[in-house]
DNA sequence: CGGCCAACCTGTGCGC
DNA sequence: TGCGCACAGGTTGGCC
């Protein structure tokens, strides 16, 4: 499910639920996802109560009043389900891999089928030496994401612009979707070397960048196949999209008259016009 | 170091 | 109905 604006919505469908309440219960149903689950899960969580939800490119980080802090990620399939105290209970399903129950008796189901996905902890202090998190690029939505950084992030990368734009030391939080995007309303071609992207162009992109990702929020991100809010609400932003999964339809911008194209580049679908992307 | 690709998994949809 | 294949919103480790 999950790019910067999806794992956005979910942050903030887990806020009422989980800011401010303590953990009662963990129940961790394997020993891993995507990396192990630290052994002591269930002693560190329980008892702990959650002081500040944050996001940080993909991640969800949840720190605690014992300065832990719970990393998660949501992989490609990865859900967050939130059931109130006195909501009808679904019965767990295969892939819910870890449970967290709040004091008030709240839920919260951490579902994956790919297993992508990943659950940690760490002391909220080693934070900026976290393998995880010490290389990710600026935050496209704040201040440190601005034009003379991102041009300078260009020079010398030869890789075309949807590689470098799918490169989260670029600038965190885009994934294949909504670097389509990006790239179609800035006129990119996403085969364009990042080195051979004129200083202007470049420059054009942050703001685009930043809208793209605002307007997707705004939506609640995109469903695909799924359900991308904690209580199962759809984000409806893929009714706006102007390339993505769009292949053979017309091109969206007025006067342009070309097709949608799909391509395959580093092993994924990568959706523009071939018209107006240059 | 930069860049590319395979690998990690399961589910779904489509053609035959 | 079943089978095989292509494909899916991400990240990274190994190789050149």
């Amino acid at each position: 499910m999950p790019e910067l604006p999806e794992v956005e919505t979910v942050r903030r469908g887990m806020l009422p639920y989980l800011e401010g309440q303590t953990v009662a219960r963990v129940r961790v149903n394997r020993p891993d996802l995507r990396i192990p689950f630290p052994p002591d899960l269930k002693e560190r969580l329980e008892g702990a109560h959650f002081v500040t939800l944050r996001r940080r490119s993909k991640y969800i980080l949840m720190d605690t009043d014992r300065d832990d802090t719970v990393l998660l990620h949501l992989g490609m399939s990865g859900r967050i389900t939130l059931t109130g105290a006195k909501d009808e209970r679904p019965a767990y399903g295969k892939h819910d891999h870890v449970v967290l129950e709040t004091r008030r008796g709240d839920q919260m189901i951490f579902t994956d089928p790919r297993r992508f996905g990943m659950l940690t902890l760490y002391p909220t202090d080693t934070e900026s030496d976290h393998a995880l998190l010490r290389d990710i690029g600026p935050e496209p939505l704040g201040n440190s994401f601005n034009e003379s950084d991102f041009v300078r992030a260009l020079k010398g990368r030869r890789s075309p612009m949807k590689a470098v734009l799918l490169d989260q030391k670029t600038v965190a939080g885009l994934g294949n979707i909504y670097v389509a995007e990006a790239l179609w309303r800035a006129g990119i071609n996403p085969k364009r070397r990042a080195d051979q992207l004129a200083k202007a162009r470049a420059q054009s992109l942050v703001p685009i960048i930043r809208t793209v990702l605002e307007d997707a929020i705004a939506s609640g991100g995109s469903t695909l196949r799924d359900y991308v809010g904690v209580s199962g609400e759809l984000g409806y932003f893929q009714h706006k999209f102007d390339v993505y999964g769009r292949e053979g339809e017309p091109c969206r911008r007025a006067g342009c008259g070309g097709t949608v194209t799909r391509i395959t580049q580093s092993g994924r679908s990568t959706f523009y016009c071939p018209a107006c992307q240059t």
